[in-house]
DNA sequence: AACAAAATGATATACGTCTATCAAAATTGA
DNA sequence: TCAATTTTGATAGACGTATATCATTTTGTT
């Protein structure tokens, strides 16, 4: 059995002061002798006290404010996201979490910042945001966290010194695991692989490219065709570099408008290894139809439980749980989830009779 | 801003009756007339009235005690499950969580029963348990769940009828993602793949196997090596497979006794591909020197967090959270965790001045 | 020693639910 | 219609914390 757990009055009978006394110590009131303080804290200590933040947020009627700001627009990435979130809404409404979705345009860190500097800090307890890494965005962060505000960077980060915490994939790692898996599938031949980008000055996009190039080795590396993340371009661009470039046997593409990407493959009859990032509807049924090979995703679904706890623990004034790492998750044809937008639990049936 | 949630006073007021009333409807005491009963309900429904489960909790002191049955013995599996257990047990102690381990004999359907009849229903919550597909098994979860405590099974499973859950990868889809990480490193050659696991009779190897085939196509699948989960003979059985057949391309073992596997590759100087389960520190270590190529494996982090959760809202009586589904995930060297058992992504920063 | 300032103690209320008790009202049966 | 039964209402205490008030004690200063 498990023994109780101490209350604070516990630690105020032990340490041999006021309930009043103890309040004072662990909530940082002030007005305190330092003996008295230290006593409590001793007490604390050595009774293994841990404040009930269910009794704490009732007593207070706490209801958890948070904020995600994503870019704006039609991309299914982020989409997808939105519609995770609004999920998790529903479901955390009754638990006293209120969670918000602002957007701000894409790529735009004036923009961005002044939609950060457009929140009020008394209204919030916490603030995950898809960040763009410039100066002006922040210094908006920075506003934010003085103001009392926790912030953490979503998908994309700031440096480390800017944030409370990041929750997204390390994108250098993410190419290395694709430049792993081309390697895996050119054991006995040499490969050529087309890399394609959004934009060479998108930091995520660039570190995915460094980490690939790292991996590859001696296999050859063409360069960089650059879609701007438009599917039109993209389809364009590499059919084009398909007809010069024959000998390519392998394609990892690093942005998005890959709708573009299937389109220029499905007319091929035959069609180099093919690695992608994000899995949304058209990457899935890509998949499921073998015109590519991979897609490397970073669960969104993870990655919004875990900024829910963790802003939850940095509203609460505790350490972050332990959560496990979000990776780089290599999706083939057969270990896809099942297919609804909001996943469900459990296999989809008849594995286990 | 969000309205404040409804409370059971707000639905009694809503019904037109006292909140006595209001109590006996959810909870359902009886001794309430059918009218009231109408009315209470409706006022339910309207006002989206739902229990505040954290003042519940918090006034009946009520701690939530679950039991995890695992097997016995020193499998590195097991043993990493129960590590990843014993953090999340201090974690949760002073959320009023009880996690208690306990452990049965592997593979004995007869004392896994025994230790399932062992366990006191009055003092449980729910229980988790790797089961058993076996009749005596079936029965002992069934007198826990007749006595009211909800049982799930965890990564082995029995029927769909006889839990409220399992939470574990399906291994059918474990076995077709191998094959297709076979098919993928084979684009342009025939495979030779010789599968290994512990014995035919063991119902998740069989799964993987099944699964294998069935993506496998035209390459050839040699007979199966039954290793017994024994590294010593795993390690002579393969080599002596690998001399008789050098033609062998892939490698496929779905058991464990991975050790005496990495010990009769270790000396080689070629090697075919190598998949292989379960990422634990000797098949880590393995990877990462480029003995074998890929892991799958069914994040047991993950997998526990999930299990709490299920139990969670299982002793809560409310409908199961959605949860990503458990798939197998597939590593390679560059997609690996962080090192450390208990995974953390970020470094322990200080929090909030 | 006298006084202000700082520290402490005692206590009350609130959060939303569960549980229990007792009295009052409504319904049922004969 | 009267008694027995069922249903309902009103209310209080508990859970552990946050917050506030006010009186009292201790400390520091000159």
């Amino acid at each position: 059995m498990v023994n109780r757990q101490p209350t604070l009055s516990d630690v105020a009978r032990h340490a041999g002061v006021s309930y009043a006394t103890a309040d004072r110590v662990v909530n940082r009131r002030g007005n305190v002798a330092a003996k008295s303080l230290a006593r409590v804290e001793a007490s604390v200590a050595a009774l293994g006290y841990v404040r009930n933040v269910a009794a704490a947020n009732l007593s207070q009627s706490r209801t958890y404010r948070f904020v995600m700001v994503l870019p704006e627009g039609t991309n299914a990435f982020f989409g997808h996201m939105r519609d995770v979130i609004e999920a998790q809404r529903e479901r955390l409404l009754p638990e006293r979490f209120d969670l918000q979705v602002v957007t701000s345009p894409a790529f735009d860190p004036a923009l961005l910042s002044e939609t950060l500097a457009g929140l009020d800090p008394d209204m919030l307890d916490g603030v995950a945001v898809v960040a763009i890494d410039a100066s002006e965005v922040v210094e908006a962060v920075q506003r934010l966290r003085g103001a009392g505000v926790p912030v953490i960077t979503l998908v994309s980060d700031l440096g480390p010194d800017h944030r409370d915490g990041y929750i997204g994939i390390a994108n250098d790692i993410a190419g290395r695991t694709a430049a792993r898996m081309i390697r895996l599938a050119h054991l006995t031949r040499p490969a050529v692989v087309l890399p394609i980008l959004g934009a060479r000055t998108a930091r995520d996009h660039g570190d995915r490219l460094a980490g690939l190039a790292e991996v590859l080795g001696d296999h050859t590396l063409l360069d960089v065709i650059e879609g701007q993340d438009r599917p039109d371009l993209v389809e364009t661009k590499l059919s084009d570099a398909l007809d010069r470039h024959p000998e390519i046997t392998a394609i990892y593409s690093m942005g998005a408008g890959n709708a573009g990407l299937i389109r220029a493959l499905d007319g091929r009859e035959t069609r180099p290894m093919v690695i992608l990032h994000e899995l949304v509807p058209h990457s899935r049924i890509a998949l499921e139809q073998g015109l590519i090979d991979v897609i490397i995703d970073q669960r969104p679904e993870e990655e919004i439980r875990q900024t829910v706890a963790r802003l939850r623990d940095l509203a609460d004034r505790r350490p972050p749980a332990p959560e496990p790492a979000i990776l780089p998750t290599i999706y083939v044809k057969d270990n896809l989830p099942p297919p609804h937008g909001a996943a469900s639990d459990m296999p989809p049936e008849g594995d286990h009779p």
